[in-house]
DNA sequence: TCGGGCTTAGGGGATAGTACCTAGGTAGTG
DNA sequence: CACTACCTAGGTACTATCCCCTAAGCCCGA
């Protein structure tokens, strides 16, 4: 799969000044980034799709939620875009909150032109990576979907290091049975040796 | 093994401003902790062994060693102790440092008792986890450590999902030996299965 | 009602791993 | 020189796992 790095990654900016949204949106458009400007988080929060790739920049203080909120509602969402925070007023609590709430960087306006380009490019390595993670996660976690249960409990009594026997004991089934489980596991997860599928689940978070 | 927590963990305080430690150091006592002052980053780390258990409580602005970089000279050492950073002046930049490099709170003077003495406790427990995930890992990087030049390759092998056959021929021994290996990796790595002995591994970080 | 997916299970054979036995060569240490 | 640790490897037997065959009962949607 090819994809224009430019076409594919978008800087969504949030600022409800209108005068300075233009001006970031300008300054990523001449440094060939694909910039998407909004005057709410929640207009941006509207538009945001699930596959978005790219990185946030947001102002904190907003009419109605503000960047700290929007922050906390991003990784509520389990959103991988990086967020770059810009404030105008120098507040260390807010810094701070918003550092604690996992924001790539916050910085302080009037920041230098070079700087902000130099985080966001740092931003969307930083998403390219998140994205590539996200995706391994999300494939195991489908495959994961698609075991029937007791497949699944079967796979937890395989990461719990059982036997086929003591499986069957366990589920009160005949150890047969347990062998052609751990055999659609085995496929169904895509798994080619045992520790695959347990590195596999185990990275995939769900243990 | 039981121990008192109040003598086990230490609340380490940082700060040149004499008047300020030892008012920090009596907040603290007076709490039931049990903290300890030093007036500058080097007599600390001197007097810092790996086994501390506690937190930190560090100015930034210090003659000598400032507080973030103490704080990156802790991590760089691998120290798991939380460190709460205070100042004095409302500084985003240094804030915004002080979070990136890893600090667990930052905070401004003057502070209520109250709000450090949360803190603190915070960080306390926090601590107390990060503990028993540190040993855990030592425990069984110091197994690692025990196995043999050889039975370190079949243990990465092994992880690899290799079969011993795979195995054999990759280091070009006989399938016999290889299971000789294995049987001791397993034992000296206390593995009483395969899944255990891959998500010891793996958790260990050394993979 | 019929097909499909899920759960259940037996037989039999191939392949893989474990557990016991033995034992030779090499290299470093006291 | 003896002792120890490491690397090497064969035999044999047992257990575990994997892979092929078949096939029944259950439930649900078309």
């Amino acid at each position: 799969m090819v994809m224009t790095p430019a076409a594919e990654r978008t800087v969504f900016v949030v600022d409800d000044d209108a005068a300075a949204l233009d001006s970031l949106v300008m300054l990523l458009r001449s440094d060939g980034l694909n910039p998407s400007g909004f005057s709410s988080a929640g207009t941006f929060l509207e538009a945001l799709t699930r596959d978005a790739r790219g990185c946030v920049i947001s102002d904190v203080r907003m009419p109605g939620m503000d960047g700290v909120q929007l922050l906390k509602t991003l990784k509520a969402r389990q959103c991988i875009l990086p967020v770059i925070v810009i404030t105008g007023h120098a507040d260390v609590t807010v810094a701070v909150q918003a550092m604690k709430a996992g924001a790539a960087e916050f910085i302080q306006k009037p920041f230098e032109s070079e700087l902000i380009l130099r985080l966001v490019r740092a931003c969307l390595e930083e998403n390219d990576d998140a994205v590539d993670a996200s995706a391994r996660r999300n494939r195991v976690l489908s495959r994961i979907d698609s075991l029937t249960a007791r497949e699944r409990q079967v796979l937890n009594l395989i990461m719990d290091g059982a036997s086929n026997k003591v499986i069957a004991a366990t589920l009160a089934i005949s150890p047969r049975t347990v062998e052609i489980y751990r055999a659609n596991v085995m496929s169904k997860m895509r798994a080619d040796s045992l520790s695959d599928l347990i590195r596999m689940t185990l990275s995939s978070g769900a243990a």
